[in-house]
This record gives structure tokens, C-alpha cells and sequence, in this order.
DNA sequence: GTAGACTAACTACTTTTTTCGTTATATTTG
DNA sequence: CAAATATAACGAAAAAAGTAGTTAGTCTAC
């Protein structure tokens, strides 16, 4: 899966949220900054050009929607982090998220749960 | 915390390896391709402006070490991570590991099983 | 000490990413 | 249909990132 950019990222971030939308749509979403119609116009444009988005057209006017789900995003995304951060072990980047109490025991123990509830299946 | 690079990134990532190193040795670490000599010299300094990494002089060379923790840098890049895709919960950050098969069951209990050890102290 | 090897600093060029002006086409309103 | 408005496409400028040549200084070995 081809890299993205940070900005071609946070438009897909919002295009994922929104699940379809024209580009006057995703201008006021973006954070931080006004940028130009033009701008977004163009990122949208490379991002169907790398295959992330694609179009309906409504005469002059194109409603975007991703191909590339957020979940097969997020999973390319995960498996760098892990191989960049953490030796490339899962196990060691939730013992990390343990260890700076980003996760409690709690919680771990709601997930098991519902893993072993599947596994019963 | 100022957001590197992808080549400040990765050689960040070989400083921590190394724990202190000069230009040189950082050179045949670098992955994928053949860079020159200046060009990690530049990538050092850069490194180096941002605060993230320090040198101590030998004469005219410099062995460079990391100011900034591999550690301080993960806990940065997933609280972006963990908020640009996963609603800011590192819960349904691990939640998603599991349904991708990525960590089991065993691996939670064991991380789970480290974390109530802790807390009896 | 002088030639050769090595290094950091500086500088400039290249490529990639981000930004937006211009243009052409379509749509809406009167 | 003409004027006003909106949009996509194009293209080019600006900014950021990546790369490497040149220079000047230091060290080493003769």
C-alpha cells in the first residue's frame, strides 16, 4: 500500500467519517487552518489518483467516497508502527500501553472476554 | 513535541539502537538504499536543531546520542496514532489488535497477569 | 611539517508536497 | 438567453524534505 501524505491523510480521515462528500464539504472539516477550495480539490484528486478515493459525478459536481476502508488503512498503519516501535511484537506495543496506564486492567480483561466469547462460536 | 521526518525518523531509530554513534557507523544502518556521507551528517544536525539528539566532540568528529527517549517518542506518536484512528481509546486501539488476530488471548492474560503483580506492591 | 585522509559546515540542487491562480465548463437566477 | 455563481481541471509557484558537491579545518602517518 502506497504511503500518504499528512494532508492527503487527515482529507481521508475525514472522507472516511463523513463516508461520502464534495469537496465543500471537507473544507470546513479541515482543522487548524483555512485552506483553499483549490487545495482540497487537488488532494482529493491524488488521492483518486493513488486508488484511496473515488467519484460519483453529479454534472459538473464530483461526491467522493473512499475505496480504501479505514480498517485496511489503519491496519497498514498499525503493522509500520509495530515494526518501527516495537520490534515488530503487538505484544509488546499493549504491554507499553499497559505500562503507561494508557490501558487499564480493566479494560484488557473486557477484550479477552469478548475473544473468548467468539472463540466459543 | 515537533513531528519528525521520515529519514529523521528512522535515523533517530538507529541512534537508539546504537545509543551513541558517529556519522559513520549510522551510515551502513540505513535501510533500502546508499545514502552519502553528508547527507546523514545533514539528517544528524537537523536532528540535532530539533533537539533530539546531542553530540560530544572528539577533536573534529562528533559522536552523536539521543536527548529524546525512544520511549518519550513512542508514548508521542501513539497518542497521535491512537487519536487520529482509533477516536483517541487505546482501547479500540487494542480491541482491533485482537479482531486482527494480531495479539491472542494468551498474550493479553500474560499482560494482564504483569499489570495485577504490579499493583499488589 | 607536509601530504593524505577524514569530518563538519555550508551551499545549492532535486524531488516531493502543499498551495492556489487561471481557465473552461456547467448550473442557477432573473 | 445573459449574468452571476460554482466547480473541476490544469498548471505553476511556494514550501518542505532529501541529496550531495565544495570548502575549510583537523588529525594521522610519514
Amino acid at each position: 500500500m502506497i504511503k500518504l501524505t499528512n494532508k492527503e491523510e487527515e482529507v481521508m480521515r475525514i472522507l472516511w467519517q463523513l463516508e461520502k462528500a464534495f469537496v465543500k464539504e471537507i473544507l470546513p472539516k479541515i482543522k487548524d487552518q483555512k485552506l483553499h477550495y483549490n487545495t482540497v480539490s487537488t488532494i482529493v484528486r491524488h488521492l483518486e489518483d493513488k486508488g484511496f478515493v473515488s467519484h460519483k459525478a453529479y454534472g459538473n459536481t464530483h461526491q467522493y467516497y473512499p475505496v480504501i476502508s479505514k480498517e485496511e488503512y489503519r491496519k497498514h498503519i498499525m503493522s509500520l508502527t509495530s515494526k518501527r516501535f516495537f520490534d515488530n511484537s503487538y505484544k509488546s506495543m499493549v504491554s507499553f500501553f499497559a505500562q503507561e496506564e494508557k490501558i487499564s486492567a480493566k479494560e484488557l480483561r473486557e477484550i479477552l472476554e469478548i475473544i473468548e466469547k467468539e472463540k466459543e462460536q
